[in-house]
DNA sequence: ACTATTTATCGTAATATTGCAATATATAAA
DNA sequence: TTTATATATTGCAATATTACGATAAATAGT
């Protein structure tokens, strides 16, 4: 027990409860948010912007892109990132979707 | 160490947090497209349709409801769940929001 | 080669989540 | 009141996440 049943879900739900799982933090909206403000792109700025030690903002960077919400460049010695538009539409799309079909039948 | 830092973060950044990690779970998509897909309200067939135990199942909807994502009525023994539309539509605002102000100057 | 700078990884402690058996609560029907 | 049905809560074991110090890796400039 403790462990999540993924096995008796489908791909797509398994595929958005993790990409959900992956902005389910605010230091990662807060990061989002900040390579949006920013619109180019940034590297360890970002470090500099959150609260959070070096290593700590290195992982949520890393859970980002392993999710494909963020991607990085490596330009010299610091990476730079910025949000994969893709996965926002996506996102985006999921939630119309439900919109879309909602109607207030409620109980 | 271990626990979030919500305080150095702002409300709308821990809230939106919130409201995804009550989604980020592969049990609480399926309980969200399910009551979509029945359109009218439901009760204890969820329990019915997932791979989960009861308990596990009145936890997840706790969670959900919590998070405003759903609303359940009394109804005799039963209660009878729905979707919360003002909460969808506000995450597709989010990703909406977003999404708009992406302008693919990326690294 | 040496040094400085930037980012990633390892190891670990604190905390949170997941899942369920057992049990409790609450309403309806007999 | 007793019984059946529906949902919630408690307690606990297994697992996952969060955060960071220490350290590693990788590139740039001297």
């Amino acid at each position: 027990m403790g462990a999540t049943k993924s096995d008796f879900f489908s791909d797509k739900q398994n595929q958005m409860a993790q990409l959900l799982k992956a902005l389910a933090h605010p230091a990662r909206i807060a990061i989002v948010e900040y390579l949006l403000a920013v619109d180019s792109c940034i590297c360890g700025d970002i470090v500099n912007e959150l609260p959070l030690a070096q290593p700590t903002v290195s992982q949520h960077l890393k859970e980002l892109k392993n999710a494909n919400i963020i991607q990085g460049t490596i330009e010299g010695t610091s990476i730079c990132y910025c949000l994969n538009s893709n996965t926002i539409v996506l996102l985006e799309g999921f939630f119309g979707g439900i919109s879309n079909k909602l109607n207030n039948k409620c109980c």
